[in-house]
DNA sequence: CGAATATTTGAGGCCTATCAAAGTGAGTGG
DNA sequence: CCACTCACTTTGATAGGCCTCAAATATTCG
């Protein structure tokens, strides 16, 4: 009995936001409904890993795509512009996600994909997807199951940008954060954090001087201290009691029946 | 030629919020993605439809979901609550939308799913969904299809709860309805509306009092008018413009690359 | 070291929430 | 047919959270 596997990826190397830069390290790869033969289909597919720059726009709004795009090391988003110019984060893409997984479907991209960090990518031309994705279930299940728990995540986000306040949405983003690198503990945790203060505004549909003072007032109630591209959390316990985050929502690995694995735990 | 299938329902009754309520008039049915024998296929899994009352929680938060329901008729959304208590509709689902995707793969709802007119729902059980997956390719594509549409629209709602004011989200939800209804024409539209304005307070953000005074001053500008659970749009070329709304992004089959459809156009 | 980019701080104002109450309309029962 | 109730809409007054504009300080990078 070995656990359950991971979805999201659960190692990130501190200092250089570095991880194998290698489609294994993807969430596509690392989810639980591949057999081996389809593992061998999926990187035989998957091109060699190219490096980014960071702020650096990857696919602009309105682009073809005509590849899958897999963050192996890095931080990526996705955002869209409102017509008065203003900028909302869609997503936060870390090692393991899928940039795209909108273009295995749709010839054209509706927002542009930006480096954070700099960043390895893994491309997946989408006709190669789609012949995977009909050839093996499992593919098909894992292409699935990335884009159903996209949607749990923007269903999380949604409800903090309609019905938090800046403080709270501000410590719901860092749990979440915390939660998707995979840390482990609860006091005293330091991980990388390469978001500028307006990036965070753009996620959380705020102006960078109000996320300024409100990571203040986190700061001067002992509850994080953000400094030199780190976060550190003090207690993240209370963290997640002042942002109402409950851990269990990402780790979703939980949730998956064991009736819907390709590869049944019991033998 | 026929022209590019629907995914989104096309039409609805105006008055009774009634279609045919079968499995045929579904998003899942109606996707490109079929071949005739997985239509049949898809047919002979789902239950007979099954009625129910307006405003009543059809699953609740942390539930057990062995289904997955098919909206056929009515007005259904799906919701989360903030730990004060604030309500966060995160999706709205009108006859042809599943309501609870991810119960594909997750044994646990994180929402609760409540019916805001009088609905019905056709049930296919998850066990015969998960088998149907991997028996045919195009219904496995089908899925896929819905789960990343359902993201691509939860990123056009973090971006109005993010960065449109109370005018702006109000005008672009009605525009989005107005389009996912599948409604011809530009001037004096009228469709159904059955949301109340504290519900459509909990789509966008907003508290009841606000939308309410937001939506008076849309009908003092000649935009719209809210009447008797009915909504009229003077002028729709108008409303897209207060909303910046931009009516290509919910015709998504638009986008669905030729080449990645099971049904060619060409024989 | 100098220029460009981020963060921090302040003052003032607008947008939206909150609290409260009156008005409207549908449904019920006498 | 008319009270009566209940739920929703409408209106008003006030407060507060977040934005805007502006400038000083700190940090990064060539």
């Amino acid at each position: 009995m070995t656990g359950v596997t991971q979805l999201w990826p659960s190692r990130f190397d501190q200092n250089e936001f570095q991880i194998v830069p290698d489609i294994r390290n993807t969430g596509l790869w690392r989810s639980n409904f591949l057999t081996e033969a389809e593992r061998f289909a999926l990187e035989q597919a998957a091109t060699p890993p190219k490096r980014f720059e960071g702020h650096r726009d990857i696919i602009c709004e309105a682009d073809k795509a005509e590849n899958l795009l897999l963050v192996t090391s890095g931080w990526v988003c996705r955002y869209t512009c409102a017509p008065d110019g203003g900028r909302q984060v869609t997503a936060l893409l870390v090692p393991g996600d899928i940039a795209n997984l909108d273009s295995l479907l749709f010839s054209r991209v509706t927002y542009t994909v930006r480096t954070l960090t700099p960043a390895t990518i893994v491309a997946l031309p989408r006709s190669r997807a789609l012949a995977l994705v009909d050839e093996y279930p499992g593919i098909a299940r894992a292409f699935t199951a990335l884009a159903i728990i996209e949607t749990a995540i923007a269903s999380k986000w949604m409800l903090s940008l309609g019905r938090r306040s800046a403080h709270g949405r501000i410590a719901h983003l860092l749990c979440e954060i915390v939660t998707r690198l995979g840390v482990k503990g609860e006091k005293d945790i330091i991980v990388p954090f390469p978001l500028r203060q307006e990036q965070v505004g753009d996620v959380l549909g705020l102006t960078a001087v109000h996320v300024n003072r409100m990571i203040r007032q986190l700061r001067g109630e002992g509850l994080i201290d953000i400094s030199d591209r780190g976060l550190r959390v003090c207690d993240l316990v209370a963290l997640r009691h002042a942002a109402g985050f409950d851990p269990a929502y990402l780790q979703m690995n939980q949730y998956i029946d064991a009736a819907t694995r390709s590869t049944p735990d019991v033998a």
